[in-house]
DNA sequence: GGCAGATAGTACTAAATCGTATAATCCGAA
DNA sequence: TTCGGATTATACGATTTAGTACTATCTGCC
């Protein structure tokens, strides 16, 4: 027979929350100097493009849940990081949107994010990123 | 010039998070039976082979602080699922071993992981796994 | 043998995160 | 137009997670 037990078998979850915890804790550590939680982190981080979202559209990019994100923006919006506004033609969104200062703050964010994805990631073979990107795609988007 | 600006690359640090989120979330609502978090998920998933593992050593597994795996393990124990030995040689070390409870949620959490890995990537070329788990490897270890 | 520094784990306290319930707004059908 | 259900975001309370300080133990060196 082919297939081994399934307990002594690689994970790609298990593998995905070593790494994810592992760079997400390297990341805050150089950054360091910003005083920001994660969470925080990592919404301006997908902020970093200028393009406005509503709270909604952050929290899928993101991953965390509407109402854990009101508190991240809430501090954020005390920092001067960013200001919450209407979105034309629904008056129920919110659109978020960076300040100047916090657009400072998301363009160290992504350098620093960039530098770390150079270092972990320079010596793998040239189709391994873009079978990465294939594979955590999937994973997203896997269906329940 | 080759490269684009930094900030409309597509970032591995935040896909990966992103999937780390839709999978955790996926996978606790298919094992809402179980009526365990996410941390608890994760820490029997890391014991499911049925070697007892030291705090520290569990901690570096399941990507998590020794202190959060500390409440983590009370909740894990007061249900049964964990005992906390001595490990045989160093008294400060406490040994992690599952129960025949705690087998029992761990194979079950297993086969789920294993279910949802199946589906999610199932389609994917054949070397996109190996270059997936060389890909996570190396951001775990990145150099700080 | 005995001391100094390092390591393992936990209590305590503070902070972040999430789930439920709620108000406002939108959209489609009658 | 107007009503009912769906969507958007938030407040509030409860749980989970993390940081600091501490005790116990080990290891190497004298």
């Amino acid at each position: 027979m082919k297939s081994e037990s399934v307990l002594s078998e690689w994970s790609a979850l298990l593998a995905l929350q070593r790494a994810t915890h592992a760079t997400l804790q390297v990341l805050a550590a150089e950054l360091v100097d910003l005083d920001l939680t994660a969470s925080e982190i990592n919404a301006l981080a997908n902020l970093a493009d200028g393009r406005g979202r509503t709270v909604s559209e952050l929290g899928a990019a993101v991953g965390t849940r509407p109402t854990t994100l009101t508190s991240v923006l809430d501090r954020l919006e005390r920092r001067g990081h960013i200001t919450r506004g209407t979105r034309p033609g629904d008056r129920r969104a919110v659109l978020i949107e960076l300040t100047s200062s916090g657009q400072l703050a998301a363009t160290m964010i992504r350098q620093a994010i960039a530098d770390l994805e150079h270092r972990a990631l320079d010596g793998l073979p040239d189709d391994a990123i873009a079978h990465l990107r294939a594979a955590l795609q999937a994973l997203t988007e896997v269906p329940s």
